[in-house]
DNA sequence: CTGAATGAGATTGTACATTATTTTTCGATC
DNA sequence: GATCGAAAAATAATGTACAATCTCATTCAG
């Protein structure tokens, strides 16, 4: 471990629940905090959020479960490292997923809809990306309405799991303004293909979009990671 | 639950790795024996299983990690259904991801992987769906020539996962006439495509395959469903 | 009949014992 | 004197036992 903070339970946040220990976890792992590799002691990572070693190791195997972690017989856990790689294995399956997940949509969609569509396209337009985490929540929010309502959810489920993981690794980096400009583009012609009830253009709107989104991610952490190299 | 036989943990086979418990909880919800929506407490399971509690909680959190387990905080842990939706939700991924990952192993496919190929293949009809289990192994393997060398990782371990839930879940069911006709063809004509380098038609084969599958489980699973209600 | 108190049952957290692995030490051999 | 290897100590994972907390059902007073 890099540095041996404590990390507080503050009775005031989400602190007290069960499970608090593996949001932090999986949130250190997201953000880089934890380095790709990294040995997880479930002694040290007790030390560090002033817990018992148990609450450790079952959010380590709910890890592992997710594939943020990856567990030896006998010789502990490792942070899976969250790459580039990583990042365009996900981007190429949601190119897949998130294009037939909104075709269906295309077939169910109706006013009040393409109202909420347009009502937080409009929020995500007057923030103009000032504020990064609020921006993400947003666009999530945008992408929700068209697939919370499918019926597939087990697809949905896989959607929402890779969304807070492209999310939290875009929440440490810079919006260039080129993306920012196509993803309010891309957000307005997706709506007014399903507003035309055109599936096959809407679909062909949100493979361009998660292309677009992907490939911004992976060149920022270029960048990052070049900076990281001059840098120190 | 519905029996409360004691399972013993037999030295000679692979009772004493950790995650033993995993495997076997696992294989209980896939192959229904652990019926949906069923309360899983850590007591009970423990005793079933001849072991503490933390072996247990450890695998439920695994579990819950890979969607096969819903757990309410102080709530416990519950069985999360693995019906026809489950099945079709599953399918519905594979039909978008297999004939991706095929064709991308059309433009790296070379006479060794053509060879493995035609090998297992002549062992699935020489073995002729004889025995279910062994047929499933093989089928399995098949496809992973396939899909192990893609780049995309991440890809292929869903694909290995939703796999295993597939096999587990026709473990239990025979295989129509019909449907072993179709698999011997159509694994024919997916290397006869491959052969030719023909990337969309091996594609399409994949996707027929695939989806011909699901169908099939789906009717078995539906089958056995009227069985079970008229039967008891 | 409603609703708060109570108690059983189950989950979650803590402490410790056991077992496996890794590192270190020490001695024999080249 | 250096190196390789085996034994032992240290470190960490895994398993067991138990305490504390939460939930839910039941009971009993108002």
């Amino acid at each position: 471990m890099s540095d041996t903070e404590i990390i507080e339970r503050q009775p005031g946040e989400a602190f007290d629940q069960p499970g608090w220990v593996y949001e932090r976890i999986r949130d250190e792992i997201i953000s880089a905090r934890l380095l790709p590799n990294e040995r997880l002691k479930v002694g040290d990572l007790a030390a560090r959020y002033g817990t018992s070693t148990n609450p450790i190791r079952e959010a380590l195997q709910q890890l592992r479960g997710e594939g943020f972690v990856v567990i030896e017989p006998n010789r502990g856990a490792r942070v899976r490292p969250i790459d580039e790689t990583f990042v365009r294995d996900i981007i190429e399956i949601e190119v897949l997923i998130e294009p037939a997940l909104t075709k269906w949509f295309v077939s169910i969609v109706d006013d009040a809809d393409i109202e909420r569509l347009e009502a937080v396209q409009a929020e995500i337009e007057a923030l103009n990306f000032a504020d990064l985490a609020k921006h993400g929540a947003l666009d999530t929010r945008f992408h929700q309405i068209i697939y919370d309502r499918h019926y597939n959810r087990h697809a949905a489920e896989l959607w929402w799991k890779h969304r807070e993981i492209l999310r939290a690794i875009s929440r440490r980096f810079p919006t260039s303004l080129s993306r920012r400009v196509a993803v309010i583009r891309e957000h307005r012609e997706l709506i007014e293909r399903l507003k035309a009830q055109d599936a096959e253009g809407a679909a062909a709107v949100v493979a361009r979009h998660v292309e677009g989104s992907g490939r911004h991610i992976i060149e920022q952490m270029g960048v990052a990671k070049r900076m990281a190299q001059t840098g120190s």
